[in-house]
DNA sequence: CTTGACTCTAGACCATACTCCAGGCTCTAT
DNA sequence: ATAGAGCCTGGAGTATGGTCTAGAGTCAAG
């Protein structure tokens, strides 16, 4: 495949796919005899995790942690199980942060009683309790 | 107020609260003859909301459109809420794909505890949700 | 009055993660 | 054969959210 066919089925850009590549996220792919890159279907499915994992928060170091969980060359399983078991325990406290901002929110929400005047609006008194910026 | 007792009552930066006032956030303060930025408490208030935000995974800019719908006349409280209410679907949706891709890394951990090869744990696929798993 | 902590501005700098550009070569369909 | 889309490289530019610095003035305690 080309770097555009692999854009598309990645829902990526050419430029952020190169960069990637750049940044060691992903393996450099054979090339053609003219140059160009001629990718596998598995990098498809590299560029769209990358693309879930940025969804999910991960920045790209982390996520290049996380892939080298998957292709473990070079280093020893034990290694591997090893670095899984620490990112683990980053997972699950991301979900918890997750889950805490998720529970502020919706508190947030509920006492919000989405109609009547604004300054009924728990989000907003939250924000400002003294309406002192009314202009 | 100055400056150094609102950021240490904000608990944020002299620099970030400076930053906040030339990208709109907040109101220009008062000054002093001096010079010197003048605050009310107020102004506390409005930028430990801005850090509550942030937690809440807002940016800035969504932050900064909360707090112009607030001065805008028309705006209604349901406005506000719905705003709140779209971010909760978000942080919803990435609690579940972190959960899920926890399921898939403690699979990993489990099965693969250094020997065998890593077939049906692939974390890349757990995180790839339009490429149907097979059950 | 002196001293040290604080504040002012403008602007440079940082990390992250892209995004675009110029200028040139390649591929594919007609 | 030729047009036009696609690809190449290297480097510059963008957006976000700060953080730091220089050089100068201000404040408060002793």
């Amino acid at each position: 495949m080309k770097i555009g066919e692999v854009a598309r089925a990645a829902g990526l850009g050419i430029d952020t796919i190169r960069f990637y590549e750049r940044e060691g996220l992903i393996e450099a792919p054979d090339r053609r005899p003219s140059g160009y890159r001629d990718y596998t279907s598995d990098a498809v499915v590299s560029l769209r995790f990358i693309k879930r994992a940025k969804e999910l928060g991960f920045s790209l170091k982390e996520i290049a942690e996380l892939l080298r969980l998957e292709s473990h060359a070079g280093t020893t399983p034990a290694d591997v199980r090893k670095r899984a078991e620490v990112k683990l325990v980053d997972l699950e406290q991301r979900i918890q942060a997750l889950q805490r901002m998720r529970r502020s929110l919706r508190k947030l929400v509920d006492a919000c009683p989405g109609k009547g005047p604004l300054t009924g609006c728990s989000i907003l008194r939250a924000l400002a309790p003294e309406e002192r910026r009314k202009r």
